[in-house]
DNA sequence: TGTACATCAGTGAACGCGCGTTCACTGATGTAC
DNA sequence: TGTACATCAGTGAACGCGCGTTCACTGATGTAC
């Protein structure tokens, strides 16, 4: 058995190490595009700061920010981008090899469902920043309005039934409904009236 | 003809007049009520400052703010108060007289109109604030809550077919389809998208 | 492979700015006689 | 009804605070020879 010792790194109390390896500089980065994009969808944009961005990605002060992004109008752009793709992502992997019935119904409970109305950090953002993603710059516009196109496609693949076109209008009409129900489901002020919003919304989905 | 002069006032181009009679303090309660509801919807709570509520209400300085209100939070709960009440009274006035079913596709129409997305400030503090709601106090999300079961209610009452415990589970799907639909059509970047958004749901809800 | 030096990720303090809020002041309104 | 005085809506400047952003500095990493 042989063990071969890459790096030995000791860290005390305060600050010991500068210069990061590229690897772990690459790391930093990711991580607070990461920590953006779920404290953005748990706390809204405006109210989350750089400083306490930079905390949570394990950085000490906020000075480095700048050395990864040029404003934070570019950590949005970045991290929205990054929530639309994971969320996307995660539905096609539930997804994959299932009937599109199945699998439409599939994506439906679970965008429907107590834990995504819970989960912000994970939530889509659609419904985690819903009208605030209109007041952002045009680039981070153009995400979020990609993001919707991709969730209306995801979802019309789902109904081969239907023409293409039928397809994509019900989809819309759909996704309108999930998107709006967790918004709804979010701001009831009891249990029973949040989880009726999105039992109520997803029988009607399902029935139609 | 006999006129009464009950009062003149000369305005001068500086500050001439201090204290304002109770009608006129009245008045400007209302004003900044109005204003603060119309501002908040269009930009946004966070990003509304007080001075600029206080210009645009016909006051010279923001002091004077306290005078009327506690804090800015007290504010946002009378501005959310007026906006649900009045969105609430303005749509019963428009089905007043109407049948059932013709008042819930007038109801329905209004809401997913271009006109609708567009006029922010008169638009339904649910979809223009949406995502916002849930992180203001206590009292202000209990203002909210009310509004969205009220909003619930109207809808439901327009449907005499079904029972009244399956009109309000439709309502309420309806209501998220509704709302998310506005949410959404804000956020495209084509007229053409954003039309399409509204007038797949209106089709998706009148159809089902 | 070993040494000398440039690079640059992260630190920590500072910057200007606009925010919500406070306050001394003003003078017409409203009240008491 | 007329006069004297207290009230208080609105003014305008100031407050502390946290924000996004900048910058001189540090010292391990990465590079050149």
């Amino acid at each position: 058995m042989s063990f071969t010792i890459l790096k030995v790194q000791f860290v005390c109390s305060g600050s010991i190490d500068m210069r990061k390896s590229r690897e772990e500089t690459a790391a930093t980065r990711r991580k607070i595009v990461v920590t953006a994009s779920k404290e953005f969808r748990k706390k809204g944009i405006a109210e989350t700061g750089l400083k306490e961005l930079m905390l949570a990605s394990g950085q000490q002060t906020p000075g480095g920010f700048y050395k990864h992004f040029g404003s934070k109008e570019q950590l949005v752009t970045e991290a929205m981008n990054y929530g639309f793709e994971r969320m996307l992502g995660q539905m096609e992997a539930s997804i994959e090899g299932a009937h599109p019935k199945e699998a439409f119904e599939t994506l439906i409970c679970n965008y429907l469902s107590p834990k995504h109305r819970d989960r912000l950090g994970e939530a889509c953002p659609l419904s985690a920043l819903g009208s605030e993603l209109r007041r952002l710059d045009d680039e981070t516009g153009v995400v979020a309005a990609d993001g919707m196109k991709k969730f209306i496609a995801l979802l019309a693949e789902q109904m081969k039934g239907a023409s293409s076109e039928q397809a994509r209008k019900k989809a819309t009409a759909v996704l309108s409904a999930m998107v709006g129900a967790v918004v709804l489901s979010r701001l009831a002020k009891s249990a029973a009236m949040s989880n009726s919003i999105l039992k109520d919304t997803r029988e009607f989905i399902l029935q139609s």
